[in-house]
DNA sequence: CTGAAAGCGCTTACAG
DNA sequence: CTGAAAGCGCTTACAG
């Protein structure tokens, strides 16, 4: 590889000319600086972002952590963060932590031994002060992590407002909601909306608890029907809930929408695969990933941040698992 | 951060004798040793590897370069790599290329200046010396780049005869394909095996080209049914593709799999969601990435390797859009 | 067995 | 405006 020593002697300067004219930095004679561009252009110069990192202690390089890119929701996130970053000459390690402990602080470590430039959170298994001793700028996404780290969500409560007020709006009179497992705060939310949507308006509704799986949503919708077979509405807490939901009702004999409306949570490309494709509540998930990313860089970038909370507005997307009695 | 120099001094040794019962080379005494590790534990030392790099050329990186995350072939897959990655000590820096030369050749030059130690292709839009110029290590998954580079593969051929026996056997009489682009490799052993199938036994088929998309794919199997409402079984290139199928099979109101067979290709998690759940080839997607994975590394430690194409074997997953009058 | 020194490729005060 | 020198944190011949 060629050096900057390399285009010194080509250029017949010294080193520090040509780290100059590289960084813009400092006095440079036009002569001096056209010989160093030529040098650079005619030997293929580019220089070593290691050797710079050590100077600089950072990397021009972020982490992102998340449970496991193979969970749908993910790689769209994924796919956001690395673009934005692209962008802005940043580069993205990404780090599956199964929410495990011990591999949550592996990754850390290693990140700090690389002097990583901030961190992408979605996940939380350590406390704040294991993030913080990094020393690097913090974005939460639809996690919190603490009130000084920023954070970037979907507003979920809104949301389920939306889908469980469009499922008694189409006519159903007894609705029900799988919630996603209780203490995930965004199932909770979900699951808040929810409920006030239907005290509100006194509609009878029954809850349950299930995994954020489809086996286990149709596990627990079968013997949902089975226990109420008159519910003719199911707002699930997210498509793949959702999913399993709709294997349920084809297995139980009930047709989806004309029996039992059914609403999803997420907006994955999922949604629109399955037959009938599913209605669903939108998070704008590239969004939100676009925007922790730029709020991270900008952190890094010393600039000021506007806002600690960005909640980011859901769109309800009526598919085909639901009537449209509205248009009637 | 605490430095080797901290640790010296700490220990009151040179940095020379840190390094060498950090590195385990060259001749310590045990008092030294003790001392030192003494003070790694007390300082809670951790090598700086940004100082390793600038000194050994590498970086305990590996990068993964494929078309978009987002596509639901590539989860499994990066999933796959950065666990082997991460048992190994690597890291995974992950960048998606849209098959866009230009960021391709971004990528490959910010691999290079960061030290990467080696590059696993799932992408190939640069000519293999613009690839070999990062002198590292390289590895082909599912695409070839050159007769040099290991290459691992599914058989897609053999799987595709696999699929397509069954539905023969199975009664069906005048099937489809839906084959892949043209050119795309992947795409043509599917064909390749499909045509040799229902060629040797005479069966009446017609193949129709389509994009890997599910829109693209419902179209072209609606103007298919159109066509040759007498078509009892379809074999898709994709199970994205099959998904599509599934949405035009019931805008013609064909149930599958009692008017047309159905069965896909690939064995990403979409195929067990739908309902009636896909019955496909799957290609050992996690075992390609791991196994992609070790080989590359194997070749970064200078490793001999066995053989330079790996190919593995699919397995055909009878789900619901089969019919099994084989076993009754 | 151990330490002083040079070097990896860069950057930036400092002196001129 | 420019170059020599020190330093980022490590590793490894070299001399002792």
């Amino acid at each position: 590889m060629t050096t900057i020593k390399d285009v010194a002697k080509y250029a017949e300067v010294s080193v520090a000319t040509v780290s100059r004219v590289l960084n813009k930095k400092g006095y440079v004679s036009k002569d001096a600086e056209v010989a160093v561009l030529k040098a650079i252009k005619d030997l293929n110069y580019k220089p070593n972002s290691v050797a710079r990192s050590l100077y600089h202690k950072t990397s021009k390089m972020i982490g992102l952590l998340i449970p496991d890119i193979s969970n749908p929701f993910f790689p769209e996130l994924a796919r956001a963060v690395e673009d934005v970053a692209l962008t802005y000459g940043y580069t993205v390690v990404i780090c599956n932590t199964d929410e495990d402990k011990r591999k949550e602080q592996q990754y850390v470590d290693a990140l700090k031994q690389k002097y990583i430039d901030g961190l992408i959170l979605s996940t939380n298994q350590l406390s704040i002060d294991d993030y913080k001793s990094l020393h690097v700028p913090l974005v939460a996404l639809d996690r919190s992590i603490s009130d000084s780290v920023p954070i970037v969500t979907a507003n979920n409560f809104i949301g389920a407002q939306q889908a469980t007020e469009y499922l008694i709006d189409n006519g159903s009179t007894f609705l029900a909601h799988l919630r996603g497992p209780v203490g995930v705060k965004t199932a909770d939310q979900r699951y808040k909306g929810f409920k006030e949507v239907v005290e509100k308006k006194g509609i009878a509704h029954v809850v349950v608890e299930s995994e954020f799986n489809i086996h286990h949503a149709k596990k627990t919708a079968l013997d949902l029907f089975e226990r109420y077979p008159s519910i003719d509405a199911i707002f699930a807490s997210s498509d793949i809930m959702a999913a399993g939901v709709m294997k349920a009702a084809k297995q139980m004999g009930k047709e989806v929408p004309t029996d039992v409306q059914l609403i999803g949570f997420d907006g994955i490309p999922l949604g629109e695969m399955l037959t009938p494709s599913l209605s669903t509540v939108i998070q704008p998930i590239y969004d939100m990933g676009a925007i922790s990313t730029r709020l991270l860089i900008k952190q890094i970038e010393k600039q000021p941040l506007e806002t600690l909370h960005y909640e980011l507005e859901t769109e309800l997307n009526i598919r085909e698992t639901t009537r449209s009695e509205q248009y009637e």
